[in-house]
DNA sequence: AAATATTATTAGACTAATCTAATAAATTAT
DNA sequence: ATAATTTATTAGATTAGTCTAATAATATTT
């Protein structure tokens, strides 16, 4: 149907589309597919005449219903073969990725829905990150704060209850956005302080005050 | 590593050495490969360059030991995903192989290995083919005779006990060589005949003489 | 606003794998 | 052994996806 490469751009578009903000260029595309922007030109075009996205300088790049479609099904199947890969065969967080994004090219009509059976519908994989039905409803995302999650458990920044700009410049030194991954390592009972690793690398510890500001899911 | 393209010839050239015979010809692989012989010929020089196989006229195509290596991790990988896909998933004999096909060429150290222990190291896949062992052995081939198979399972001809030109000409006639399928559908108990399945089709009632003289694995 | 820097786009070349058409070599049939 | 046929091989073109280098269009500084 679609190609191992365009799938990688329609995934690319979409989760750059997630990320939200600013538009979707033909460079910040190349940076996350990793090739050339000339290339990406290339792709655009062809993307744009199997309509899976449109594209105009002004608004960037964006997909179509279709491309949507295509590439929520990508995401599906990613997100349930790392659920597969850590649950069954016992990998770790860090070494499924580049496994699932080889076994997300998968093509067959319903392996994606018997995989889903299998592993027993679950609602989000070893990241956190919510794993797209059949339909393409992404689960409902019970947003919570970050004070209510449990030790252990890794919970993705889904919106801020404190807008304030001194509470969002706190969040930006801290390399917090939403889509963000947190990890709650250990809390304080004393004062409700929490200690989180924010992304892959940083440990801080953050206020009581800070986790009831933060909705995550 | 290898690319997509040169593990299927590998596995197309393992297979046809198994096949056992006649020599491996441009035209023998093009026609496993599914390709022109012409771009056989470019891929044999590249596999010979990699030291994958070796070639000459006379000769044929013949994998080097490793060669052979790789085609038995590929192997290896597929009847893995066959077990899985049939075992876990609840795939039918006949809609796994095109998965298979894919599902071979996940790179990963260890996928192998983790779906093995996974599947609880089974010996054959759902065709009756043997798995090799991440050592590249292949499982011990306990022949047995065709008699002694329940009704209902899938075993691969091994070897015939009776070598009697008029025994090997009934063989002939039936389709059945060394490799093919056979499927036991039913046991008359009166004379030990069995309705058996040769390969895809044909169905036939073959006597307990014969039944008692095809070793199977 | 002019100068500078960044982005987007085009043009042309490259690689892997394939094809077709033509030729060379080997086999099989007469 | 010669003719006919099949098989192997070469030469050149094609496709998808990429690249570099050059140019055009925007955006940012000063």
């Amino acid at each position: 149907m679609h190609s191992l490469t365009e799938e990688n751009y329609l995934k690319t578009i979409y989760r750059l589309a997630q990320a939200e903000g600013s538009k979707i260029t033909p460079t910040s595309i190349a940076e996350g597919v990793n090739v050339n922007a000339a290339s990406v030109i290339d792709m655009i075009k062809k993307l744009t005449e199997k309509k899976l996205i449109s594209y105009d300088k002004i608004k960037g790049a964006k997909l179509t219903d279709k491309g949507t479609r295509v590439a929520l099904m990508i995401v599906r199947k990613h997100r349930l073969w790392e659920v597969f890969l850590q649950d069954k065969l016992g990998y770790s967080w860090d070494e499924i990725h580049e496994m699932a994004e080889q076994l997300e090219h998968i093509q067959h009509d319903d392996l994606a829905d018997r995989l889903d059976k299998f592993l027993g519908y679950p609602a989000y994989d070893p990241h956190g990150d919510p794993i797209p039905k059949s339909n393409g409803q992404m689960p409902n995302s019970f947003k919570t704060l970050l004070s209510q999650i449990e030790i252990g458990k890794t919970c993705r920044v889904a919106a801020v209850k404190d807008t304030s700009t001194i509470f969002l410049q706190y969040l930006l030194q801290l390399s917090v956005s939403i889509g963000t991954k947190i990890k709650v390592i250990d809390k304080v009972a004393f004062d409700g302080s929490m200690i989180i690793q924010i992304g892959k690398d940083n440990k801080t510890t953050v206020s009581n005050k800070f986790a009831e500001s933060l909705l995550v899911d």
